[in-house]
DNA sequence: CTTGGCACTCGTCAGACGTGAGTGCCAAGC
DNA sequence: GCTTGGCACTCACGTCTGACGAGTGCCAAG
């Protein structure tokens, strides 16, 4: 009984702090929410609260405020499903929809995230993992430097620029481009270095060296920088807060244009599936302390590719910006599988 | 005589304006430099100065702030080339060395630019207009999909998916490739679009329809998109002026998120020779009438190619960030020449 | 043209003070 | 046993004050 009522103030006061961004008191509460008590009351139950760690207060005689742990709370059996307006989907769907190819997708993916949710988004770029092999080409590009550019199924494009000790005819560059072809087109790219294994000994040893610069990057580009790219959208929302608040924006531009740190944000959202939501010190993260991330992955068809979310104050509108997060993932895949 | 000393006097408001940023007033002007005269007189000169336009005070009884008139002649006329220092030398030398392909190299060079100077660094990607078609490809993705990719002897890669009205036959696909790349490799991009005019007539009316999605996109390809790309980074240093000072910096991440807003940062750049700087107000974009854009243009042999800079307050060291500037357009150069 | 002197302006800082929001605790009531 | 009104207490915040000092402009003498 009082059980429940005690979950509904700390209901009251995440949507209340979140709204107005000031601490919230009893009074105040009892006004804007009809809960059906006094608010005397609610100071007992907010005690209590406070004792359990969801709330805290700045310093005596201010209201309280939500802490991480609070929060938490909120999302996992407060908040409830805050569906997008009718508009909202509209306008995701309708500017995703003009995109003209991958690259166009991902930026209008970051910029209609960040607008909507008013916060700054991350977009990964489809894994190479799960994907498969489309196209090989080879261009001599001067007498020693070839270009290797490898194509997937995703409309992904990864190129590489290969140094080759001396000169490299043009035949043995034609030659080995057929073979690539022949040996990988249509392999996923988890099977392409097994394709590859055996193709040295076709050649004399005159032309192992080439031979081998070529594999070497091959193996690399699909491997190592498997999912490495992620654009980076709406930093200018994080001056809002700017000096209103105590998070500190300086760290967390810092740590946002670190690609270790993005890949480690979204990483994990790409495993679970659903919404995944890191609050506060959650975040193992230096610097982002005092934000949230809410993170989902997009889909191809029954696979994971990669993940895409958001970065905000942990006093942020969890709900909208869950259901804008989970709903732009979810126009992002159509859009994919459509391709 | 005097004339020769209020510009001394200038240079003098500007350094310590720049070291200190806060405004300065005759005593300490006469405590650190030696200029051999009294207050007094320092303080009929910046009347003077005052009048003329080149300096401000904040308010009654406050020391004075150059203006951008007066941040204008100082670097017109007034300050000295300042050399980087040999292990910046060797720093930005030694990094961008590493790079292994366009991309790495653009990665490297923003960031490098950032961190010298302390600066929002921008840097375009090589324009197309003065390159020449290497390699031109076309790959069927799905039977009404055909992804057309060109690239370029400044090892730059473009990627476009062309979308079918019905079926393109395998055949009629490989038959394009081939004529393309007979018709453009070797070509500069401005002698593309004559290079493909007479392709119509070759086919059969009921090609035509691929024929011209293909050409459009390709036509496309090679004017619109040019030098499109502008890679962004050090955002993180504009919070380091942030509360302390009138610089806002949200219209500045706004601005700077604004693909077009940065093309007309860096276009100038490319036409003229040396390092161009535009302060406050002479820059004609909302938002950067704080700021100061420092560019230069890089080049790739004889030809001018795309620009780089940096984007930050007005009253910046602008002696060390041109040289910075300078140094490291010099360098990308360098790089891009070896290729 | 330079310089010292002098009166004046005005932003900044520190301290005092009233105000009000908000709390915790307690005793009475349902 | 939970709820409620009352009450004393705390403490951040805004306002006001006056002292301070940096900096200026002007003027008359050198």
């Amino acid at each position: 009984m009082q059980e429940e009522r005690r979950l509904a103030v700390l209901r009251a006061i995440v949507e209340d702090y979140v709204a107005t961004h000031e601490p919230v008191g009893s009074k105040a509460l009892v006004e804007r929410h009809n809960l059906g008590v006094s608010p005397a009351t609610l100071r007992n139950d907010m005690a209590a609260l406070e004792d359990e760690g969801y709330i805290a207060q700045p310093h005596t005689s201010a209201g309280r405020v939500p802490t991480d742990l609070g929060y938490r709370l909120f999302v996992d059996r407060l908040s409830e499903v805050k569906p997008l307006s009718p508009p909202e989907r509209r306008a995701i769907e309708h500017f995703l929809d003009e995109a003209v190819d991958l690259d166009d997708v991902m930026a209008r993916t970051v910029r209609i995230l960040a607008q909507v949710t008013q916060q700054v988004a991350l977009v990964q770029y489809p894994s190479l993992a799960r994907s498969s092999i489309k196209h090989v080409e080879l261009v001599p590009m001067s007498s020693t430097r070839i270009m290797l550019i490898v194509i997937t199924d995703t409309a992904r494009v990864e190129q590489r620029l290969i140094e080759c000790a001396g000169p490299v005819p043009e035949s043995l560059v034609a030659d080995l481009r057929s073979r690539l072809g022949v040996a990988l087109v249509g392999k996923g790219l988890a099977e392409a270095a097994e394709a590859i294994s055996g193709l040295e000994e076709a050649y004399p040893a005159e032309d192992r060296p080439v031979l081998r610069a070529v594999l070497a990057t091959l193996l690399e580009t699909l491997a190592e920088r498997t999912d490495e790219r992620i654009v980076l959208g709406g930093t200018a929302h994080l001056a809002r807060y700017g000096q209103a608040f105590p998070l500190a924006i300086q760290p967390v531009l810092e740590a946002l244009e670190e690609q270790v740190v993005l890949m480690r944000l979204l990483g994990e959202a790409t495993i679970q599936s659903g919404v995944t939501v890191r609050i506060g010190h959650e975040n193992p993260i230096e610097g982002l302390e005092a934000t949230s991330v809410v993170t989902a992955r997009y889909a191809r068809g029954e696979q994971a590719v990669a993940s895409l979310g958001v970065v905000g104050p942990t006093h942020m509108d969890y709900p909208g910006t869950m259901a804008a997060v989970h709903a732009v993932a979810r126009y992002v895949s159509r859009i994919l599988d459509e391709q």
